[in-house]
DNA sequence: AATAATAGAGAGCGTCCACTCTCTAAATGG
DNA sequence: CCATTTAGAGAGTGGACGCTCTCTATTATT
């Protein structure tokens, strides 16, 4: 006899809490693994133990749940990077070397394709791209203070500085894209080597 | 009385090549303007002029139609900056500032667009990748080649030049991205005199 | 305990997709 | 000029899509 887990009774707003976060994250692990135009409702339904008729429960379309989920990606940025970079922070005020390695293991983060696929279909979606734009603007905005706040001494009031990081984050970007057509390790660590040599040369030059 | 064109005899290679061209084409266009995902054979068969059923007598399916164009914008890549790069190279063989000024141009035409979606596309696209692959690699081959060849003196002997230019390629194809969300003219000027900076940067020190 | 409101399941609808099939028009080779 | 081959048109097919609708299960309210 299989043993049955005794239902918990929960409240409403458990139930639809609790629906609407696997949704969510079912929303994300498909954008990652299927990409955004497989990223179906049914599949995302599915992929979150529910049917289609309950996800558009909670949900008035597909794309009330893509920006749903937008607005959950760029949250959870900001906690990656808080998580993983506060102690660094604490240690090594001056060298960033570190800092930078962490920012790119972030960018390789699943949440991150995501994002890439989110923001590749919002260029020819005009609808996804309204939705999208203002959770960008604020990822952005994000990105700046946080790294003002962790690294005030480097970082703090260094001319450009938004700039130059999202510099960076594009190049990582890009070295991940590229990365996953490549499937070279050796050359990919020297790509990382040198953004981070670049990286330290334009903070020396600029900070003067 | 409308005046009719005549129709022009044509070889059956004539009409054959004719119609491939304009479905590749009609192609570009497509993943430009709509994305991948709205590049149907049926969206790029009406673009063409040509029905559904012409497009399969000259492409066996959806995938060898993207093959072809892939391989049609790579030849094109080439093309573009051998147009607009020689003559740059041949009065500043030392500074390189319009040179890449014309390489973020270049990274913004319709055809880096077609490109992008095909790249994104193939990440979770096991077939599409597999024919994308050896189209990128000859790509990025072709974008070494031609800068040692245009640029003898600055770029020739340089060690890591590959990952200096793949780097740079990066950074353009992000800003094209965020350029696209951002919709901020004078932002996007600051980080193409950015990007030189880091550039010469990145020239001055490697040379050494 | 009875009623109301919400969560969820699952069938159904119209549309678009890649692709096939059949049929006509045009070019080719004898 | 005729037979064969190739180019092209357009209807048809099965499947997946976003979304709606109806019906049941669970929770809330009185």
């Amino acid at each position: 006899m299989v043993d049955r887990p005794a239902k918990v009774r929960r409240t409403q707003t458990q139930r639809r809490e609790e629906s609407i976060a696997r949704l969510v994250q079912a929303c994300i692990d498909c954008l990652v693994e299927t990409g955004y135009h497989q990223t179906s409702t049914l599949a995302v339904a599915r992929r979150a133990g529910l049917s289609q008729g309950a996800l558009f429960r909670h949900f008035s379309s597909r794309l009330a749940l893509l920006e749903r989920t937008a607005n959950e990606l760029a949250d959870r940025f900001i906690a990656h990077y808080r998580k993983h970079l506060d102690e660094l922070a604490s240690q090594d005020k001056g060298d960033i070397t570190l800092a930078i390695r962490t920012l790119r293991d972030i960018t390789r983060s699943p949440e991150q394709l995501a994002w890439f696929e989110l923001q590749q279909a919002a260029r020819t979606d005009a609808e996804l791209c309204d939705v999208f734009q203002p959770v960008f603007l604020r990822n952005q905005q994000d990105n700046v203070n946080l790294a003002a706040e962790l690294f005030p001494e480097t970082l703090g009031d260094l001319p450009m500085m938004s700039e130059l990081l999202q510099t960076l984050i594009q190049i990582f970007h890009g070295q991940t894209l590229d990365a996953h057509i490549e499937q070279n390790e050796e050359k990919d660590e020297q790509m990382l080597a040198l953004t981070i040599r670049l990286a330290q040369l334009g903070l020396s030059v600029f900070k003067a």
